[in-house]
DNA sequence: CAAATAGTGTCTGTAAGACACTATGGG
DNA sequence: CCCATAGTGTCTTACAGACACTATTTG
């Protein structure tokens, strides 16, 4: 077996200038019906003062390991869906030194605020449309993020993972409006959700009230099955995302 | 500004441990009807004699940079469309050190086999289906990419991409069944191109001769101007990959 | 001429979106 | 009682796929 040693110069001595390998966050939840991110207020330079996503380097173990273990020092998120973003590795997007990140991508059905004490005191959810100026390329990522879960509410059935384990059809559509920043018509999602198969199976109960303004009480449904939506549930093609 | 040393041990010190960054890139490419992807037979241990694929350590540059470059050392390949696939960095999938890999894919149109001399001695393209038991976790890998292209077909005009800079409907529809692994119907397919906004546009000219065993000389087209198909070409979804 | 392909016409089933309507329950 | 919401019915339009057919070119 070669040596580290042998390795390295056997390819390229350049190979040698130090590069840190990160894991950065993106968490995303939907509250008060708004589409919010996990943000942390970087403490120090560089970047004092602004928010960042959360992240940190990696150990000894798998990144989405790393990924996950940075998530749950922010907040209590467990068992969230986790999936992996891209990688940011560009020259000069840390100040320091040569830091390459893997973005992760992460779902949370609506969760408490992140308890303030400790580690975690400066984090904090914020509606997406005010993540603006991040520290380092994190609006980039974040960019990122919202690009890949607009896509991915269309044909996957990643909704359920922002809502509880049963869920109400108006609150699965409340998830889509959201994130797609439009309203959805109710009686078409209705119908459209139901008729993709393994979406969402019935519970076959309902809530134990009707709507704070009234009407009649809404059947519980579960996440289905299903790995892909056929047929997805596309969004009206907008002129500008396709040229 | 903090120094690389205050960087580091503020964080983790377990971060000292090296790790090493490289690029894989997944070269993709249809030639005599069949997808067919770049590879490198290695020299060395580990996994002397085996396929991998082609790749090498970031330098002082981006990652696609890094990838682009590694591409040209085995093959002319230049300008062709580049993305990234995703970032592999399990600990062990290298046996001599930690290294995380950032894989890319590339699609190109076919090509002359890679000049067999100098660097590139052992580069060969080789039809997917015979690609198996690659170095490291470069199966995986390449199945990550194959997943990506498969899916891509169906809403970008990603399938220009493998064939030049005019072509026929047939040679894109020859690049659908290749990737695919299906035949489609040759005038449902045409139609449905021509019907999508932007993804092709006539030139206005046909080939000199017809086809090998008989048929009019077909039109010849550019690309058009989509980023995206709408409505999108979709393959007939399979139960398996829904569920 | 025979065979294969390019390109078009037509029909059918499915799905999306617009609109309308009923029923239910909270304030 | 008023009103918002849950859920369903119906109609129109768009599109995918099956099939048929004509025109064109090569051997």
């Amino acid at each position: 077996m070669n040596s580290e040693q042998d390795f390295l110069s056997a390819y390229d001595p350049r190979a040698y200038a130090p590069v840190a390998v990160t894991v950065d966050v993106v968490a995303l939840t939907v509250r008060d019906g708004e589409l919010q991110v996990l943000l942390i207020e970087r403490g120090e330079h560089p970047f004092a003062g602004r928010y960042a996503l959360p992240g940190g380097f990696v150990r000894d173990e798998p990144l989405e390991t790393a990924a996950r273990r940075e998530l749950a020092e922010e907040t209590e998120l467990d068992r969230v869906h986790l999936e992996q973003l891209g990688t940011f590795g560009d020259p000069g997007r840390d100040p320091r030194m040569r830091v390459v990140s893997v973005a992760y991508l992460a779902f949370a059905p609506s969760m408490p605020d992140p308890a303030s004490g400790g580690d975690a005191a400066s984090a904090a959810w914020v509606p997406v449309a005010q993540a603006r100026e991040l520290a380092f390329d994190h609006d980039a990522i974040l960019a990122a993020g919202l690009e890949r879960v607009r896509a991915k509410l269309e044909y996957t059935p990643l909704a359920t993972a922002f809502v509880g384990p049963e869920f109400t059809i108006a609150e699965l559509r409340a998830v889509y409006a959201a994130v797609w920043g439009e309203d959805l018509h109710a009686g078409n999602f209705h119908r459209k959700v139901l008729s993709v198969p393994g979406f969402v199976e019935s519970t076959g109960t309902t809530t134990e009230r009707g709507g704070e303004r009234g009407g009649p009480k809404p059947r519980l449904y579960r996440a289905g099955d299903a790995r892909l939506l056929h047929p997805a549930l596309l969004r009206p093609a907008r002129e500008a995302d396709i040229r």
